[in-house]
Order: C-alpha cells, then structure tokens, then sequence
DNA sequence: GCGACAG
DNA sequence: ATCTTGTCGC
C-alpha cells in the first residue's frame, strides 16, 4: 500500500467517518453513524422496517444532500472508493466490500468487507435501506480517507432525489455520486458512439443525471450526483476510472470482492 | 386501476 | 440482486 495517502486512525467504530451535524433517524440520534453495536453490519437502531417508515427518512434527509460544491478535482490526488453489496437472502446474509483505489493508476490500496443481516426488502425508489447499514461497516473498516466514493446505483436520479448514492454522502459527508447500469424510470437520447459522449437523463425537463459512454460502441452508464461533487465532474471521475470497461474500476472491484466474499463465508 | 421500477 | 450453458475473444 503506497504511503501519503491520509488515514484515520482506528479503531474508527466510536469516531465519525466525518464531521456531518447530528441526526436522528426514528427515535434514534446517530451521531452521525453508525456505531457500535458489535463490529457487525447490522442495521442500527431505528432503522426503518416499513416502507412508510423509508419514505419519511428520505424526506427528513433529503434536504441535507450538498450540490454546490464541485467536488474533487479530476486529474489531482484522489483515493476513489468503490462500494457494492452481495445478497444471499436465503441465509439473510448481506456482505458489503469497500474498495479504495489511487484513482490516478488505479493501484488498489485497501479493501474492506462487512457481512450482517439484510436490512430491508428490495423496493424500487428504496434500495438505500437494503444497502446502507452493510455499506457504511465496510467504509469504516477502511483505514485510508475517501476522496470519493462510488455506489452502484443512484443519487439524484431518483424519484425523490435522493438514491443510494445521497442518503451514502449524508450519512457520511464524504463526495459521491452513482454509477447506475440501468437507466431506472428515466429518459435519455442516446449518447454519441465514442467514450465519452454523454446525453442527459432526463427527469421531464430536468436533468438529474447523465448517460456517460466508457467505451466506444458499449452501451453507456448512468451517473448521477450523489453529494458535494457536480455533474460534470462526477462524469470525469467516471470516466478515468473507467479506462477500459464499461464500469469503472471502483465498481468493478467492489463487486468482484463482495461477491468472493459471500461465496466464502 | 395496472404495470414498470437502481440493486 | 440472483438463477444459469455455452460461446466468442484476447
């Protein structure tokens, strides 16, 4: 692992990834995470159960998400962290894996995993309720700061505007955004042929992201703003981790290791 | 009202 | 997401 990369100390499970204002989620006040309980990636307490119980969390949170910050810039030193997560809900086993790639080589520094119950059922509009809880234990097994991390799904794309990708950067603090393979309930022209050409995804007349082409003749990704990183950069992003598939590294890495790591535990 | 619907 | 055979290509 290559030195002059920032790390937090560990053990980070009584410290915040970073400093965000306190919340509650139902009745609970997660200082700003998740916490303690055991080192498992359980849901914490007050998590929601019901979808009606989901909904009010996205509404109560929703307004915190940050658009008006560009975000890292492209080019410069940056730890770009992966995240993806693997079911086996016959076993009620979810395992997360956070990846942290030198987004400039592409060298992975450090990877993470973290295995607990599923959290929530699948619900289209509600995925970050299945996913999140396994997701932030994985980030905080990471000893290395995140510049950016890269969900697998959406954040402003989204029917309320706050996917995956935004509940992640609230909850955290730290710059997101999502890399989606499938275009949810959004329009789109298609993109020019070549890497890089990109069309809006179109939410009416809004734009709450973009269909990005990685690879020249390879059907395009969808990319959104999660938190704190603007839309073009977020493309930027996308595309240098993305030298040579369609999805970028980042994602790529995450999937294959939650995906070993289900199979071998 | 019914279906579609990120992962 | 996950269930799954063979197949084309580097």
């Amino acid at each position: 692992m290559a030195p002059g990369y920032a790390r937090r100390p560990p053990p980070p499970h009584r410290a915040p990834i970073a400093p965000v204002p306190p919340f509650t989620c139902g009745r609970v006040r997660w200082a700003v995470m998740i916490p303690p309980r055991d080192d498992s990636a359980a849901p914490p307490p007050g998590w929601p159960v019901t979808e009606a119980g989901a909904l009010a969390v996205q509404d109560r949170l929703r307004d915190r998400v940050v658009l008006d910050e560009p975000g890292p810039e492209p080019g410069a030193p940056l730890v770009a962290v992966g995240v993806d997560v693997a079911y086996d809900d016959a076993r009620d086993l979810v395992v997360a894996a956070a990846v942290a790639l030198d987004a400039g080589t592409l060298e992975v520094l450090e990877e993470a995993t973290a295995a607990g119950p599923v959290a929530f059922p699948y619900v289209p509009g509600l995925l970050a309720f299945r996913e999140v809880p396994a997701v932030l234990a994985a980030l905080e097994r990471l000893t290395v700061t995140p510049g950016l991390v890269v969900c697998d799904g959406y954040g402003l794309a989204h029917p309320r505007r706050f996917g995956l990708a935004s509940h992640l950067g609230v909850l955290t603090g730290l710059p997101t955004i999502g890399v989606a393979k499938t275009p949810f309930v959004f329009a789109y022209d298609a993109p020019g042929p070549r890497r890089g050409d990109s069309a809006p995804l179109l939410d009416g007349a809004e734009e709450v992201g973009r269909a990005l082409r990685t690879q020249e003749g390879v059907k395009p990704v969808f990319v959104s703003v999660g938190h704190r990183v603007d839309l073009d950069r977020a493309c930027a992003h996308v595309l240098r981790l993305a030298p040579r598939y369609r999805l970028p590294e980042t994602t790529r890495a995450a999937d294959s290791l939650c995906r070993r790591a289900l199979a071998a535990g």
